[in-house]
DNA sequence: GCCAACGTTGGC
DNA sequence: GCCAACGTTGGC
């Protein structure tokens, strides 16, 4: 099993959205890096950390997991969608993605000052400076490391 | 709202 | 293929 974290911006889906749908296709990442990692690397039952970008705090607000294989994001191809590509078509698809479903909210945020405070998570990729990306491998120590974090009082 | 860090685009 | 301009991300 591989381990993974995506962002998200609460005001846009949250993770009280995927409590309340249960299962959310993860539309709109356009980036091929990322992209490539939800192709690539994810496979069904993965588990992958649930991450508030833009909010305040930011920081890790629960579980999700894998529960699809790769397939075309059909936002590409919607004129209306503000994911649209005018570059893509069905034929030859240039965005995937993979659905995601619920698993656990954490019982307390877990903050980035707070992530950041942890010489275990040192070398994760959402710490390093300037990092962008949405989707991103994790360490099994890294994970487990933040769940038994959730689950201290603070 | 600012700005650093990048990724993408497009002229050449 | 280079690279400047531009756009986006995301913390603060």
């Amino acid at each position: 099993m591989n381990y993974f974290l995506v962002k998200t911006e609460p005001g846009v889906f949250s993770i009280d959205d995927l409590q309340r749908v249960k299962r959310e296709p993860w539309d709109g990442v356009r980036n091929y890096q990322a992209r490539n990692i939800m192709r690539d690397d994810m496979k069904i039952g993965d588990k992958v950390l649930f991450y508030h970008s833009n909010a305040t705090p930011p920081g890790v607000a629960g579980i999700c997991k894998v529960v699809s294989k790769p397939y075309p994001d059909a936002s590409q191809f919607d004129p209306n969608s503000k994911y649209f590509d005018p570059k893509s078509s069905p034929d030859n698809p240039k965005w995937v993605l993979v659905d995601m479903a619920f698993v656990q909210k954490f019982t307390r945020l877990i903050s980035l000052e707070e992530l950041k405070s942890h010489p275990e998570l040192f070398e994760m990729r959402l710490l390093q400076h300037g990092n962008r990306l949405s989707v991103m491998p994790v360490k099994k120590a890294e994970f487990d490391f933040i769940v038994k974090l959730s689950k201290l009082n603070q």
